[in-house]
DNA sequence: AGCTGATTATCAGTGTAGCTGACAATCAGG
DNA sequence: CCTGATTGTCAGCTACACTGATAATCAGCT
């Protein structure tokens, strides 16, 4: 091994710096994005996650996203106080809380969307068409990728 | 805008989510890769900014980090604690410190630098190679691209 | 029914990364 | 020599996400 095909040693050729710099860019392109519907990037997450997926249990919401359950329950607070998301007890299992999007919930996560979309496009902008496909595309492959 | 080629509504599919765990798992893979030589991904990243460009101030290396230059204090105080910089004021500007790669931290960065791409080759083994190759030029030229 | 172990949501505490703002020392220009 | 800018340092703060503990609830077993 780390015979060939190396990256090469300098710093910005590193997939370290690389994905770091590339997320702080899209982070800053997100904040700015969604600033108008009052939501964040982690947020919009999170109503992405519950999204077609309702009725949810926070858990569930937690697994999809990737994070810790405990995680999930700040991030529900803020949301709920924002009138997107609502919490009620499960009739059928009482230890789980039923997560859904409200209607208020649904509309801003339609108008974050394209918001959103439009932050992508701005950090892809400089990419040709098939090359921002093929961006996401690996990402996906690479993230999905059973993990050994 | 916002009318189509856009990622789809899926969470999987968004770069927020595939930016951020594409970056868990290479850290993941750093810190394991790394281990052996007593160091982390961010700290290969201060010895990777000094290689090559020495001697350099400890505000030339941060901007070449891309961070700040009150972080780098912290980074280099304890590289200097392992004994892999060394730090001493400039003759020609005495506000400076001259930060230096030791022997045993170019040592040390010649191991870290193959174990690193070790980790990045695990990181990118679902690719094609030249899939590979594209995802990292196309990451180059979205972080190089001035920012506006 | 009662008991035991697992699951869920929640909270307090901890850790990490990075920043801002203030400071002293030093430099550069007039 | 004086004013303003630059450098390194430190204290304090923010943001994010975790661990560990707790109470409520469920499911399986006896």
């Amino acid at each position: 091994m780390s015979t060939s095909d190396g990256p090469g040693p300098e710093l910005s050729s590193r997939l370290g710096y690389l994905l770091k710099h590339a997320r702080l860019r899209l982070d800053e392109l997100y904040t700015n994005a969604l600033r108008p519907y009052g939501i964040d990037g982690r947020e919009l997450g999170v109503l992405l996650a519950l999204a077609g997926h309702e009725p949810a249990s926070q858990q569930q919401a937690a697994q999809r996203l990737g994070i810790d359950r405990t995680t999930m329950v700040a991030l529900l607070d803020t949301l709920q106080g924002k009138g997107l998301v609502s919490r009620h007890p499960d009739a059928n299992d009482r230890r789980r809380n039923v997560v859904e999007l409200t209607d208020a919930g649904r509309k801003t996560l339609s108008q974050a969307i394209e918001a959103s979309d439009d932050a992508e496009r701005a950090l892809l902008a400089p990419l040709t068409p098939q090359a921002a496909r093929h961006l996401r595309t690996a990402l996906q492959t690479i993230v999905t990728h059973p993990d050994s």
